[in-house]
DNA sequence: TCCAAAACTAAGCAAATGCTTAGCTATAAA
DNA sequence: TTTATAGCTAAGCATTTGCTTAGTTTTGGA
C-alpha cells in the first residue's frame, strides 16, 4: 500500500455534476472541472478514466440526489394528484446546488438526441421508463379507464413532463404554474 | 470594381442553416461551415463578419422558409384549430433540408438559455412575442372567454409548442401526436 | 526504520478551435 | 488593352480541447 486519496470521489462528483448541469457536457471542459472538483486532471482521469465516465458518474449522482421525489411519487396514493404534485416538485427543487435550470437529465436527453451513445442512451431509457410505469400505475388507479387511454395520457404526461424541464429554463415561474394546471386539466 | 463573387450569399446561408440545426452554434466550426458552405473561411468572415455572424443570419433564413406556416396560422378562419393545424404543421414540415430534428429556433433558445447574448436574445423574443400575439388573436374568436383565461391560455400554448419542439427531437410521432391531442382536449 | 507503490504536480502532447494574412487571380471600368 | 481592386487560396496564428507522462511526494506495511 502507498498513500491515500486526498479526496473523496463522491464529493468531487457532486461538484462535477452542478458544472454539467450548468453548462452541459460540451461545454465544460476538463480544465473547467479540474478548477470545480479542486483536484488536479491526473486525478480526474485516475478515478474516472476520462471526461466521458466523470459525465456518467455526474448523472448517476444527480439521479441518487432526486430520488426522495421519485419515492414520494411512488408512495403515494392519491393517483394523478401524485403525478401533479411530482410536477411541481420538479420545478422547486431545494437549491442546494446554486439555483440550475431544468433538469440535468432532460438537458443531457436534449444534447445527446443525434449523438450515438449507448452508455448515455441506456441511462436515459432507463429512466423515462421508470417515470412511465409509475405514471401508468398511478392512472390504474382510475379504474374506469381502458388500457389504451392509460397509454396514451402515460405518453402525454411524459412528453408534459419534457416539455416542462426544457420550459423550465427560459420561463418564469407563473407560466410554468399556469402550464401544470393546464396540463392536468386535460386528463 | 473587381471580380464578383462566384458563390451566393443567399444560398450558402441556407446551407450554413441546416448545419446549425443538426448540430447547434457551439457544435458547428467553421471548418464545418467552410465544407458544409463550400466556400472558404476567407469568403465567410468577408461576407458574415464572423462565426455569430453566420448564425444571425442562417435564423433569419430559418425564419424566412417557415414564414408561409406562419402565414397560414394568422390567415386562417377558425380559430383554435388553426393553433391545433399549425402545431401539425410544425411537426410535418416538408423534408426539403433533411430529416432535420427539431427547431432551430427552439434548439437555440434552449443552447443559449443561460448565455448572455442580446443578439440572439432580440432574435429569440421577437419570435415568441408575435407566436404569442397570434395565439391570443386566435383565442379571442371565442368571445365567451375574458381576458385572463385568454393570457393563460396563450402561456400554455406556448410552452406547449416548446415542448413540443423540443420532444420532437426525441420522441415518435404517435406519443407526439396523443401529445398533440391532449393539449387541446380542453381549451 | 525503510521502501515499494500509489497519489500527486506540472509540464507537455497532438488535434481542433475561431480568426487573420500574405500573396495570387480575375474582372469591371478607364 | 491596361490596371486598380475585390475575390480567392492556402498557410499560419494563438488559444483551447481531451488526455498523457516524467518526475516528485507521501505513506501503509514489512
Amino acid at each position: 500500500m502507498a498513500r491515500t486519496k486526498k479526496y473523496n470521489e463522491q464529493e468531487v462528483i457532486e461538484k462535477a455534476m452542478v458544472l454539467f448541469w450548468k453548462n452541459g457536457y460540451e461545454n465544460t471542459s476538463v480544465r473547467m472541472l479540474e478548477k470545480e472538483m479542486g483536484i488536479n486532471q491526473f486525478s480526474i482521469y485516475a478515478s474516472f478514466g476520462n471526461k466521458h465516465g466523470v459525465f456518467l458518474e455526474s448523472l448517476k449522482c444527480y439521479k441518487a440526489k432526486n430520488n426522495n421525489m421519485f419515492e414520494k411519487l411512488k408512495n403515494g396514493t392519491n393517483g394523478i394528484d401524485d403525478i401533479k404534485t411530482f410536477f411541481y416538485d420538479s420545478i422547486n427543487k431545494p437549491d442546494e446546488f446554486g439555483n440550475q435550470k431544468g433538469c440535468l437529465l432532460t438537458n443531457t436527453y436534449n444534447e445527446f438526441a443525434d449523438i450515438e451513445d449507448q452508455m448515455i442512451k441506456d441511462q436515459m431509457n432507463e429512466f423515462m421508463d421508470n417515470l412511465k410505469s409509475i405514471f401508468i400505475d398511478k392512472l390504474k388507479t382510475d379504474t374506469s379507464k381502458d388500457e389504451e387511454t392509460i397509454i396514451k395520457q402515460a405518453n402525454y404526461l411524459l412528453l408534459a413532463k419534457h416539455g416542462l424541464a426544457a420550459a423550465s429554463r427560459v420561463n418564469n415561474k407563473k407560466e410554468i404554474e399556469d402550464y401544470i394546471e393546464f396540463t392536468f386539466k386535460n386528463i
